[in-house]
DNA sequence: TGTGTAAGCTAATAACATTAGCTTCGGCAT
DNA sequence: ATGCCGAAGCTAATGTTATTAGCTTACACA
């Protein structure tokens, strides 16, 4: 019988695949190995395990939205460059909103994969500050900042938690300005 | 033999008290049957199951958010009101961060006793705004922008988002001057 | 005191994760 | 070419959980 092939990058493909198509919920050992061709024991050879599996999902998922902020915010800085991320941070989310679920929980630090993943992602935005005027201490809280902000936004936003959907991006431009207005207050030297 | 005298509210008691102690992902029909002193399918009388357990639980989460905010704000109006819900916002899910999970999607819209508790919940941030003088279409925006900013923020909080823990205390008096700045630039009438 | 209902029970089924141990494919050295 | 051996796959078995079906009995009330 020809071999499927599987390594842990595909199996990991697999599943997210199945949590973009049916949910975080829907993420299964059994699904997994029904969908990659192969008997669910067989998936033990790549995995450690249903947990591991996750932890391996979570990291790909931060590692793809690190990806997707760094590219938004190439050649750009100051203003332009903090808007452009906060929308492809809002943007990444809203096409993949299954995959928030990923999102919620912290790597622990005996994850170095997840935990080097998570630092990059941080990382980006924490540059995207670089050509505002901040003094040292500043620039962490700012970026903790505007990360609470556009991921309750988002996280309530893909949960349903506005009701209506419509006006939705309108309340998100003002968080943009809201955002500026914030980096403004604390470093308003910065063109 | 003496009947264990259980009734949903009961249930999700130590629904409630197995997801303090030991997490969310503890929550299961065979530890609540077991804290409860009956075999699981007994559970049946007074559930629907798990799905409908767990919607119960979130029920009763949002509720008592919605009291504690409430509670916080009593007698405040303007800056007070704001600065004194957020920080009960962030003390609350402080003090039974296994409950966040359950804060994190937003009931569906053909369950009317979750939704009433969700909505009186965001019915007490939009009464808090009431003595700042915003336009009638800005109070809607404004509250979600609130509820963004304090929601993301407890969220990566208690997920160990921040990294180190010290500092946070003082991002968070950042977030709530933030929160100040925003709505003066709404309102810049209001005392 | 009798009776009906709701609260409890046991038994059975199905989905899933996990472990143990077997089989075989296929790369690689001879 | 051929034979070896490790990794990739398999089946079988176990334990946990949710759920349904159907039985029994406590207890409120007539």
């Amino acid at each position: 019988m020809a071999r499927a092939g599987l390594t842990p990058r595909v199996v990991v493909d697999v599943a997210l695949d199945l949590v973009d198509e049916r949910g975080a919920d829907a993420l299964t050992l059994a699904a997994v190995a029904k969908r990659a061709g192969v008997a669910t024991p067989s998936l033990y050879k790549h995995i450690g395990g249903l947990a591991d599996l996750r932890r391996m999902v979570a990291t790909r998922v931060v590692e793809g939205l690190a990806q997707e902020l760094n590219a938004a915010v190439l050649g750009l800085s100051g203003r332009d460059a903090v808007r452009a991320l906060l929308r492809a941070y809002r943007s990444h989310v809203r096409s993949r909103p299954h995959r928030v679920r990923f999102l919620e929980t912290a790597p622990t630090p005996d994850d170095p994969e997840a935990s080097r993943a998570y630092r990059v992602a941080v990382d980006v935005m924490f540059a995207a500050l670089r050509t505002y005027d901040l003094v040292e201490g500043e620039r962490v809280r700012t970026t903790r900042l505007l990360r609470s902000m556009v991921h309750g936004f988002v996280v309530l936003e893909v949960a349903g938690g506005f009701g209506l959907p419509e006006d939705v991006d309108a309340t998100f431009e003002e968080l943009l300005d809201d955002a500026e207005a914030l980096l403004d207050r604390r470093a308003p030297s910065t063109a």
